[in-house]
DNA sequence: CCTTGCCTTGACGCGGACGTCAACGTCTAG
DNA sequence: CTAGACGTTGACGTCCGCGTCAAGGCAAGG
């Protein structure tokens, strides 16, 4: 297939897909006018990548996935590389989500102490019918 | 005071104050030899701005909070506004901490059954000395 | 006088993952 | 023959918050 199809196979674009060839995750043969032709093997590598960047890898990491994949075994995540990928994201969202807890918390904190500036009677919801 | 000691005092750089300016978060008055001077209204509006950068505001969501500020007020959130972006805020990040556990759970998934597929016998922890 | 250290403006760089445009070749249907 | 849909490469734009020069002016100490 042509790079239109496998953009719309996988749900991305050619523009993507062409970015992946330059950073050296997809590779394509020529048919003799020059358009890039990729088979089977190419899509799953496509969704693989795809897959991958919605938990949160950046293009790089997925680069062990696709190395895996090209070396012939059947998932992205067989190889030891993938797997040590996995388990560094996993310590990332954790620290993400730790940080992002507290400073949920810090907002919370700012708005309830806004709100009980502006109206500093404790014992009414705001809403109140007369001022 | 001058923009050297004011980056100090609110612990960030000259080039962070100058770009604030730019974007009208800041203005300064100019000493006669075209130095810009800062007072403690300004130093004070400046750690509002690095304190609400650090709970995940853009610059421009800071803006608000200047603005409140400069209108009088003593907090940079007592108006309206300002706590409008709180609240819009805490709303955004309710959404990330829940896309992000959602993707967390997702990664530790495959990992789970990336290492499930590496040594598909479930009873023998890896770091088995005999293969 | 010279050095040192502060200040000025302006302009480009970065990272990440593409979008968008230019300017063109190629294939197919009518 | 021509229009339209597809393909090609190359290069610059986007977002954000500055960092990092470059090329100087200004003030104070020795």
């Amino acid at each position: 297939m042509r790079i239109g199809e496998l953009a719309q196979r996988t749900g991305t674009t050619t523009r993507a897909l062409r970015f992946y060839e330059d950073q050296g995750l997809l590779t394509a043969r020529r048919s003799a006018n020059g358009y890039r032709e990729y088979d089977e093997d190419d899509l799953q590598l496509v969704k693989e990548i795809l897959t991958l960047q919605t938990v949160g890898l950046t293009l790089e990491e997925t680069r062990p996935f696709v190395d895996c994949l090209r070396s012939g075994h059947e998932t992205g995540d067989s190889c030891a590389s993938s797997i040590e990928v996995y388990r560094r994201k996993l310590e990332e969202a954790d620290a993400l989500l730790a940080r992002l807890g507290g400073i949920r918390g810090e907002l919370a904190a700012k708005l309830a102490g806004a709100l009980a500036r502006q109206a500093p009677d404790p014992c009414v919801v705001p809403g109140a019918p007369r001022p």
